[in-house]
DNA sequence: TAGATTGTTAATCGATTAACAATC
DNA sequence: TAGATTGTTAATCGATTAACAATC
């Protein structure tokens, strides 16, 4: 029943995000409209994987005059739109937990951190903008909030129990910092975050002479 | 000249680190030896998978007993052998940069922190383990360190120009947490975490029927 | 209109999986 | 030895890129 759930994000998914990011610098410097040629550029991707990207998502443009950046943004927002002012919660308030709940750019995507949780009775008297509860008042507060998303941010010995105990009050999709390959049934979403391989790789990469 | 990078784990790479995670949670539980076939249902992967990585990676088993863990483990180290004690700095101190340098897995990863950096004067004064300096001292402390890799946590507005001081400085590699698509000459290293991207994708599986 | 760009289909490329000989 | 597993080559699959007709 349970099972190694693969990493989520798909490169398709990962570009939108990307164009998006691009789309609102090319506004800001004033542009208007742009072709799929400009915005590969910018993204560094190809024209064509830009044209197919869109495609795929059924995003028009128009065939002389390339693509309208309001459009185009307005369209990627749209894709997005059922995500917006979702809850999700944070387990665990280390040196990453703490970061996560005070990280403003949540918001800016409308992305709501109702509540996060630590079984350390110390850190719940802490407060940072959210309350820092103890791990028991975790269902009520999923229940109470229809939260579905969880960022796991708790020590790697604990992160498969905590993990449980989230699929079992009806979390549905995990971002897991903990360095641990999560066991869960296979329609829960687990996305891993871990900040040492990223870091190494890196320094491999730099040190490698290519 | 300025060339926009493109994301540089190759997956290969990953998977090593995931069948690391995994060969220290087996010998964990005791086990000495290992068969392809049990390292790929625990990392997520194919038993082919596993024995084709080892082949690119030069990493020999015993065509009857399979592999020992501590040969595997050993031969990974060896691949990043060279990474080990690598200097890094933290530019930027904000909730993300404040939860870095006080990351505690960098150590046990060989991956040493020696100072992080902040415009604000107000952050030079707090101290996490590791000094915050002002920005004029970069250019002393990489090469005092002899640092390559940085990690980039400031805001989005100063990422470009922050990171155009940190190459020009001799900094080779870059994490970077900033919402941007940094451009630097191609033989720089860069490395994206994009953490709105990360749970915003969490969040639209979830919501996506499947 | 002529030229340039989109949108889509076909071709290519790379990565994963299957097959199987080698061998412990 | 017989059976099982590795290691590598070939086949498949999927993703990216190229080509080009449609069309503004």
């Amino acid at each position: 029943m349970k099972q190694v759930t693969k990493h989520v994000i798909r490169n398709d998914l990962k570009r939108l995000f990307t164009y998006r990011l691009c789309l609102i610098g090319f506004k800001r410097k004033g542009f208007d409209r742009i072709y799929s040629y400009n915005l590969g550029e910018e993204a560094g991707v190809t024209a064509e994987q830009v044209r197919k990207d869109f495609s795929v998502f059924k995003i028009k443009g128009n065939k002389k005059s390339g693509y309208k950046i309001n459009d185009l943004l307005h369209a990627i927002n749209e894709i997005f739109k059922y995500q917006h002012n979702q809850h999700v919660i944070v387990v665990g308030m280390g040196n990453i937990g703490k970061a996560l709940v005070q990280y403003k750019r949540f918001i800016l995507r409308k992305m709501v951190i109702v509540a996060s949780f630590d079984i350390d009775p110390s850190k719940q008297s802490k407060r940072f903008g959210i309350p820092v509860m103890p791990m028991e008042m975790m269902g009520e507060i999923i229940k109470k909030f229809h939260v579905k998303v969880a960022i796991l941010a708790v020590p790697d010995i604990s992160a498969q129990d905590t993990a449980n105990i989230l699929v079992d009050q009806g979390i549905t999709g995990i971002l897991n910092f903990a360095p641990v390959i999560l066991k869960v049934p296979d329609d829960i979403i687990v996305s891993n975050i871990n900040l040492c391989d990223e870091l190494e790789s890196v320094i491999y990469y730099t040190q490698k002479v290519m």
